[in-house]
DNA sequence: GTCTATACACTGATAGAC
DNA sequence: GTCTATCAGTGTATAGAC
């Protein structure tokens, strides 16, 4: 692999593990088996490679979702699919926790790509529910930009009290609250 | 105010816009007003201060959730103004963004009193809705566990949205989605 | 493209004087 | 209790050789 990917790579790994703040351009280079002047030849700083490295999970987490959304079945079947899917729930969402980090929320060059990937789920999700509008699965008095923030929300969250109990079950205690709730909504 | 006193808000205040590892003893000294020795003389190190300034701040939390739990109605108006109560949604939560920080959820004496409150928060929650149940507010089928985890999730998500879109709106659409879906499984 | 050398501030403490 | 001195290590680069 090109040293460029690996570098970049390499600093996913580490914004999901440390966050930016605990990210070091050593660490880096050393996860990347690179050094010094290769990295700052490469990219300016550790900024320029923490938003390559930002845009690329962006990229793959997107990529993920829409896996669930277009397949086959109700709005519901795939909503549901999207929930339960298999997820290292402990580790976090890569994208949300750099949500906490205040460098990264204070430089608009790297909360693009997390602002870019939220909305984009939230736009699809509300698709989804719209089509289930169409089709009267759900009442044509459903928001359906409000239950996409709902359901996004949920995981974000879920995330958050299973990394606090050191433990899956609020994950799933939360998705399943939520799936009950749509249900109840539902035609 | 006493020098320990100041040191513990001081570390609240820096946990809440840094993180733990973005905070650093001696930006605590400074913010506290407080000498090197002065902060060593209290406390053993920078770990302990956190553990001080998060059983703080989760007991403030707990104090104000509480607020709005004890106040009158039935459990749909209490929850719902919990769920839209000022808050100051782009600084995100005191205590589950340190959920994001690889240092706080390695070291048990940091994790517990987050753990401790997310459960407090999600017990309480799951006994307004079992209340709500036996006053035939809710169907009995209704899992008051899983229902709480989920409005946990929203709040705690919807903070994570709020910092991505650099906006209070993804929020406030999550917890309105949130309390539809409520009303939905109402009897 | 990659390497080594250098730089300077900051981190998180400890030691001992007052 | 608080102060100042000191310290080894890290963070985040830049400079210039190869």
């Amino acid at each position: 692999m090109e040293t460029a990917e690996r570098l970049i790579r390499s600093t996913q790994d580490l914004l999901w593990e440390r966050g930016y703040v605990g990210t070091s351009p050593k660490a880096i280079q050393l996860a990347a088996e690179a050094g010094q002047g290769s990295m700052y030849h490469h990219f300016s700083g550790k900024a320029e490679l923490a938003r390559a490295a930002i845009e690329r999970s962006g990229a793959e987490l997107r990529a993920a979702a829409e896996e669930q959304f277009s397949s086959g079945g109700t709005a519901t079947d795939r909503i549901t699919r999207y929930l339960e899917r298999d997820r290292e729930v402990l580790r976090g969402c890569r994208i949300g926790r750099l949500t906490s980090d205040p460098d990264v929320i204070a430089d608009p060059a790297l909360r693009a790509p997390i602002d870019e990937t939220f909305r984009w789920l939230r736009t699809r999700l509300a698709e989804i529910i719209a089509e289930g509008k169409k089709k009267g699965e759900y009442p044509a008095a459903l928001d359906a930009t409000k239950t996409a923030a709902t359901i996004a929300a949920v995981l974000q969250g879920g995330y958050v009290l299973a990394r606090a109990a050191d433990s899956e079950e609020p994950f799933e205690q939360a998705v399943e609250g939520l799936i009950t709730l749509l249900a109840g909504v539902s035609a």
